[in-house]
DNA sequence: ATAAATTACTAAATCGTTTTAGTTTATCTT
DNA sequence: AAGATAAACTAAAACGATTTAGTAATTTAT
């Protein structure tokens, strides 16, 4: 068993008081004593009782963080990048999987909250339409860092992708490879991504005088693999003619392309196919799968040094004060969409 | 702010003690008091708090999961099997990323310990060689459970894949489809998995009166895509001919597929290649990738069974006392391997 | 030389629970 | 009716830290 400091106090002949002092390093303590103290801690391998520690302090050094898919490589990324940030801070991350479940998403912040994280970082769930549970969040005075799918109501730090730009910027590369007829499978209406992705897509084609037709385009639901096949299955079968398509996703992209391999029909030559938020996956199917890239380990790190710019500020003005911070996407060409034009 | 004990207390006029019994049932306390506490703290929503419960009974309802890998499915799926488990049990998860670094491993541990977890559910990283912070974790009364890569001289709960057997179905399987020249990339020499895969390997072989020999052995030390693609160009450009390939991991036969592909060396019809632990991507690429299952979500479930169960018995006899469970593995049979022998 | 100021501590309260050891009141024996 | 027993509480200590207020010893100022 670790000591406590009242054992460390009375071998070294000094009250607890002084030696909690001289480990936080109050300036009533004596620059002999604290090296006495500091020398002695080192040696028996002493360290604070984090639970005791919050009781006072009302600090847990502890963030929680909540993810709404485990199995998606792109959340994984973003989790490595809040991780390695907390690491160097010394801070203690405790996970949620919410499944993309609203209920799910709820108990988990309450149970972080319980907790008494310091702060909650979080991506929302397909799921999510009210906000209670974020709203209560804030009134705990825990800080919040959304990303990701966001809620552009809830008053908090944001990290965000310019999804827009991104839609854009993947249609644009359609056109550019002589695409003219262009679907879109887009996410469904609830987080904003998809519809700024939809936006971009669209402000593409009037950007290059391509005729937006309503029809080719389909919701995705989950974005599932499943989904991207049955979708654009449903398109084939409806008998409209494309040679592009732009995915919400990857994994609705590869379903997509699934399909269109047992047609028969080539990808990119017959249809180019682009995703969005590159997998790990898309390089390695046949073909490589294009892209936009989320720099998804650059959005957790900037998650967390959100949240610590604005644990500082709490900590000398007791107030919460929320950035936002959004990143820009790159195009990733592979395959898919290698036709020459 | 939620209220806390004493409020309630007072609210009720009734102690803290006679509120902090009803609330756990203790049998001295009428009924009626117990109907009337635990309405009131249902309306006002009270919780107790963690920090405070754990000063007095040491619990903190709360288990460190240290993984060295996220960016590998095969990990993520055992930790969705884990949290799964976790939160069925209301118990909450702290993670760590040890990167496969023993440095990093052994931070995490005590980083965990002074947290106080009631235990450590944890895959050793590829470079652990010591295990004096495993040690310490028993030392300290807390739980330790190794899945996956394992300390064979460590007194602690276990759970670990039949990785023989599952060496011996690969190899079978190979020589089922005709191959008589099978190579092994296998993994380093310190976890006992690659040792174990490799012992399946040769049983295989020796079963089937094929006869053993070294040069088709090579050592993939890290695991990766890049090491597979590098093994493959080695073996090729050292003449040695083979048409069958078992892989350790899935990522190392992902190379040494794209290796063969770059030489217009034909998979399966020239070269049968299977991998192991199915990792999502395997199905994705072409060929798919024939490999052996681990079952990562069930193993995660396990772990966090044993711990269950082990933290049960600390709690009524004072002891860890420590279970062992080694999970099937399953033969996945996709293109990679479809060669019509 | 004495009062004031500074230095370097300590005592004790506190955070929010749980739990041991009483204590009061009511009920049961005989 | 007196003592024993049981029921239903309460008081207070404890967990391990931090922090406020106070105190002794030393130094400085006048």
């Amino acid at each position: 068993m670790r000591p406590s400091i009242k054992q460390i106090a009375s071998a070294l002949n000094l009250s607890t008081a002084a030696v909690s002092k001289a480990l936080n390093d109050y300036p009533d303590i004596s620059l002999a004593t604290k090296k006495i103290v500091r020398s002695y801690v080192k040696k028996v391998g002493y360290k604070a009782n984090i639970q005791a520690t919050y009781l006072r302090t009302q600090k847990t050094k502890t963030i929680g963080v909540i993810l709404p898919d485990l199995r998606n490589l792109f959340f994984l990324e973003i989790l490595e990048g809040i991780m390695s940030q907390a690491n160097k801070n010394n801070y203690t991350v405790i996970l949620g999987h919410s499944k993309e479940s609203e209920a799910k998403e709820k108990k988990l912040i309450y149970q972080f909250l319980q907790q008494k994280v310091d702060g909650i970082l979080m991506s929302l769930a397909q799921d999510t339409s009210k906000f209670d549970h974020l709203k209560d969040v804030i009134e705990n005075k825990t800080i919040l860092v959304l990303f990701d799918k966001l809620a552009r109501t809830i008053n908090c730090s944001k990290v965000s992708v310019d999804d827009k730009k991104g839609g854009f910027k993947a249609t644009r590369h359609l056109i550019k490879k002589g695409c003219t007829k262009i679907a879109h499978f887009r996410g469904d209406l609830n987080p904003q991504n998809s519809i700024d992705r939809y936006l971009g897509y669209r402000e593409a084609l009037s950007f290059h005088e391509i005729k937006f037709d309503p029809n080719k385009v389909l919701i995705s639901r989950k974005g599932s693999i499943r989904e991207g096949y049955l979708l654009a299955k449903k398109l084939y079968e409806s008998g409209i003619k494309i040679d592009g398509l732009f995915c919400v996703t990857d994994m609705v992209a590869l379903g997509a392309i699934r399909f269109f391999k047992e047609r028969k029909i080539n990808v990119p030559n017959d249809i180019c196919v682009i995703g969005f938020s590159k997998t790990m996956v898309g390089n390695f199917v046949n073909p490589s799968l294009s892209t936009v890239d989320q720099k998804a380990s650059k959005m957790g790190k900037m998650a967390m040094k959100l949240f610590l710019s604005e644990e500082k500020i709490l900590k000398t003005e007791k107030r919460l004060e929320n950035q936002s911070f959004q990143l820009k996407t790159k195009l990733i060409k592979r395959e898919s969409t290698s036709k020459v034009s």
